[in-house]
DNA sequence: TGGTTCGATGGAATCGGTTCCACGGAGGAG
DNA sequence: CTCCTCCGTGGAACCGATTCCATCGAACCA
């Protein structure tokens, strides 16, 4: 039995006997034989391993989205390498490090986008780079419409009959260069010119992203003689920031108050919120096929999923003080009324 | 400049003249050249990579525990490979295929433990393993005592006066292998014991891990003619559960029922739920520290985290019918009297 | 000035796989 | 019967690092 037979037989290679497989499995079994995993990525020059990198513990959308990752990845035998970007500015030291023969086979990151420069080195190195949740140019992306997004939050506001609508957002320039933010503001803007409601920049609230952070800037511009009667915020994290502020500040939401988050992670579906859904896990799990793809070789494009408005419980007709303190909404599950508490309406975009 | 000139360079070696370490150094930036980190790893037998095995979206706290492990490796250097363990029985797989040379360094488990014949094989491949939130005689393991904190909790809500209390936990045998529930189980039965209450049967409730398996267990509980007037869930997620079940139901907590719950994970800060806190990320941490020094070869032993009861919005004394309903209290961050939602008063264990 | 020591450097073996290529034997065709 | 083909197998080169060991030169001492 010489070594090229018992890689073959490793590998499932057609062009050995059975007779001689059997013998080949039955050694290996006996002496315990397991291959050195190091040797082979050597040797083949791939180490069926994906780098990820994304802010995970920062954000919760970003959680659900890897979820979608890990599932895909595992399915076919890929191994799943964590950068976790804790601080910003330090994903451009992972991407450099990565660039640099980090001997991963491909780069998925999430929210988040290498510097042209690392990018080249990738390219020079043909590691593919697949990115969600972050549209690109020349990369293969899976992202959505954000701009759809903000209108899609914004219209169903000024259904309502809400004019003073505030929007809640990241810094524009913030440091990990989520770009999402600005986008849905534009959407905000949008459907406000539609609809021919002059904006007022008192009520664009922007600031680093966090519930604490989001909280404080909604108590502020709540504790003015004419508040806004809605507010759509960019992230779920930052609605529920709102909702923490209206109710230190006694509104009634929606009465007072009619709050839009955006993302739909688990806690906007405890807290009753009425928000843009997008798919995360599946977005997370379209990134990890495509990336799959592409490192068989295969060609692969951007897609966009598809945004959906989950109607809940913290929007309402504006001027009808319906509706209980804030806090009444921050409920779990299903309620007495029959109505599940999880899925709200759905609006498709 | 030969190679093992340039190997010295990249690896620090002293032995290397400043003048020539400066040229090789311009030239390694000159060719754009990178060192192959298979090539390394074949040649050094060590792959600068850790094995996570873990049900990370199963369990939310073992995310807050996955944060610590990633920030220490992160910061030695060493890369995070991530296994997620969707199903009972997948675990497995992994600890069968990773003992079979899977080219990593170290394993770290998280709430879950390998058989002991893949544990032999580590062994002998040299491979150490820590566990983290699951005990072990011959193991390193990070852990906590779950009986004292079971009783911790159980005397909390014996101090208040309860004496029917119910107990939420998992299935003994379940398929992940989780024992945690059975120990802290076992502190709750300590707990009355010592204070002369007799144990009900009907009062132990058990099933599969998950808020609405805890919500449809705890409306059984609670719709019978003498019901409980306080519960202790072997985990928040349950506690949560249960308080969606008080609500549902229309009884006022604490006013109707006490609810303690386990870990102290991000939504029972939220929540408003007093709970057995265990440091989660820190645990997480000094897995991976252990780990690390391990991996330099040094001794390592399993050290066990303190406990401590954080008494939050859910509990009150037996009888007082003052409290709310369950809603009430799933408030966010902080009330306008001026206490903090966040961090009620805590106890030590 | 010659010999010795020590520090810096380069050559070559090594890690453990994969894979090209050569070889041997069996079977079919002329 | 001989030749050719084809299939299965083993030897050896190769992937790209690390590291042992030999070499070379300079400095130091006698």
């Amino acid at each position: 039995m010489g070594v090229a037979t018992v890689s073959r037989v490793l590998n499932g290679s057609p062009a050995v006997r059975d007779e001689t497989r059997r013998r080949v499995l039955d050694s290996i079994e006996a002496f315990g034989y397991a291959p050195n995993a190091a040797a082979r990525a050597l040797s083949t020059g791939r180490s069926l391993a994906v780098a990820v990198v994304a802010p995970f513990f920062t954000r919760p959308s970003v959680m659900e989205r890897l979820r979608g990752v890990s599932h895909v990845l595992a399915g076919a035998g890929y191994q799943l390498v964590l950068f976790d970007v804790e601080r910003p500015g330090e994903e451009a030291d992972y991407f450099r490090r990565l660039s640099a023969g980090g001997g991963l086979d491909g780069l998925l990151s999430i929210s988040l986008c290498p510097a042209d420069e690392d990018l080249d080195r990738y390219a020079d190195a043909g590691v593919p780079v697949v990115l969600v949740d972050h549209p690109h140019d020349t990369l293969p992306a899976v992202h959505t419409d954000d701009v759809a997004g903000g209108r899609l939050a914004t219209e169903h506001l000024l259904d309502l009959g809400h004019r003073r609508i505030a929007f809640l957002g990241d810094i524009e320039h913030n440091l990990y260069g989520f770009t999402s933010s600005v986008r849905r503001r534009a959407g905000y803007e949008d459907a406000l010119a539609a609809a021919g409601v002059e904006g007022d920049p008192a009520l664009v609230l922007r600031g680093p992203h966090g519930r604490e952070e989001a909280a404080a800037l909604t108590r502020e511009a709540l504790d003015v003689p004419e508040p806004p009667t809605a507010l759509f915020a960019a992230s779920d994290t930052q609605a529920v920031g709102a909702l923490e502020a209206a109710e230190a500040l006694g509104a009634r939401v929606p009465g007072d108050l009619s709050v839009v988050g955006y993302d739909d992670i688990e806690v906007a579906r405890h807290a009753g919120l009425t928000t843009v859904a997008q798919p995360l896990e599946a977005s997370g799990a379209m990134g990890a096929e495509m990336m799959l793809t592409a490192l068989e070789g295969g060609q692969i494009r951007g897609r966009e999923l598809p945004l959906e408005l989950v109607v809940r419980h913290t929007t309402g007709e504006c001027g009808k003080n319906r509706g209980r303190t804030a806090r009444h909404h921050q409920a779990w599950g299903t309620d007495r009324h029959g109505q599940s508490r999880q899925d709200g309406m759905r609006v498709r975009s």
